[in-house]
DNA sequence: ATTGAGTCCTGAAGGC
DNA sequence: TGCCTTCAGGACTCAA
């Protein structure tokens, strides 16, 4: 399932193929994912020219030349591939290699066509003015980016005091930090050696001042994010980079699906559990994350 | 206002 | 083998 780490692999998979090439068509399976594709839509892309792809938590954003942004979500299951740049697939038809589920094809005049196949539907597309990208539309109220370097433990102890959640809800509220999911908030959580079921606010001193616990934090959010990074993303069920292959950081997991097993961390001597938080499975080590 | 529960969706996996 | 149930979860809506 596409978190942070996956986005940004699939972004950097899409740059080659989409930028400063132009849309000569969009075709839609469907009228909707989670949501309906806004209005004229693929008329909105076509003729356009791709001018850059940046990321923003969870979310890809497609720069054109319209001064309209392509706002990309993968949701649970969603994927791209790409295909006809190479010859792999010969150019032609819209839906020359159509899979199941395939919902939007981007043809792009050199013929390469751009598929996002997304089996549960969780994903999302939007058109917005690049200039109020960060005001309307699905990047509104984003919270904190965790790589760009302002995920210090004084910011977090602002974002998270006075939280009467559990320290695993905070990390998933988007609002507060935006790209984490379930695996990798367990992930960080069993890195920084602190228990999913803290009350977020009980982190921050009385003065507002951070603990040692979100110090710890502050630390292991970007260094997990950062390893999954560099390991192309975790590839569980759905997720495949554009060029078909697969990430490999599921097998550095340390906590998430891990049930039974035991810690791994140096000395602990603890076994991994499963619990369900908030209507998910937290993944922790009992005897080290206090 | 803040928080938590329910909802959407399909495919994989497990039980019998 | 095959049918059935359960589970996975990002982001939204709704209610307490």
């Amino acid at each position: 399932m596409p978190e942070l780490p996956e986005v940004e692999t699939i972004r950097r998979g899409l740059i080659p193929a989409m930028v400063g090439k132009t849309i000569a068509a969009v075709s839609l399976a469907r009228a909707d994912l989670r949501r309906p594709f806004p209005r004229g839509f693929a008329r909105r892309l076509a003729g356009r020219t791709v001018s850059g792809i940046e990321r923003r938590a969870k979310y890809i954003v497609v720069a054109l030349d319209s001064g309209d942004s392509l706002i990309l979500h993968l949701g649970m299951s969603g994927s791209f591939r790409i295909e006809g740049a190479d010859g792999r697939a010969p150019p032609g038809t819209l839906h020359h290699t159509a899979q199941k589920h395939d919902h939007a094809v981007f043809r792009l005049t050199n013929e390469t066509r751009i598929v996002y196949n997304d089996p549960r539907r969780f994903g999302l597309m939007d058109l917005i003015p690049t200039a109020v990208i960060d005001t309307d539309g699905p990047l509104a109220g984003l919270g904190l980016e965790p790589l760009d370097g302002d995920l210090s433990a004084p910011r977090l102890a602002v974002l998270l005091r006075g939280r009467r959640i559990s320290i695993k809800a905070a990390l998933l509220d988007q609002r507060i930090i935006a790209g984490l999911g379930n695996i990798y908030v367990c992930e960080a959580l069993w890195e920084a050696g602190v228990s999913p079921f803290r009350l977020a606010g009980n982190l921050v001193r009385a003065n507002g001042k951070p603990s040692a616990a979100i110090g710890r934090l502050a630390t292991a959010i970007p260094k997990v994010l950062r390893s999954a990074l560099v390991a192309g993303g975790s590839s569980l069920r759905n997720y495949a980079r554009t060029d078909g292959s697969l990430g490999t950081f599921q097998h550095r997991f340390r906590a998430y699906g891990r049930e039974g097993e035991k810690c791994t961390r140096n000395g602990c001597g603890g076994t991994i559990t499963r619990s369900v938080q908030n209507g998910r499975s937290t993944f922790h080590c009992p005897r080290h994350q206090r």
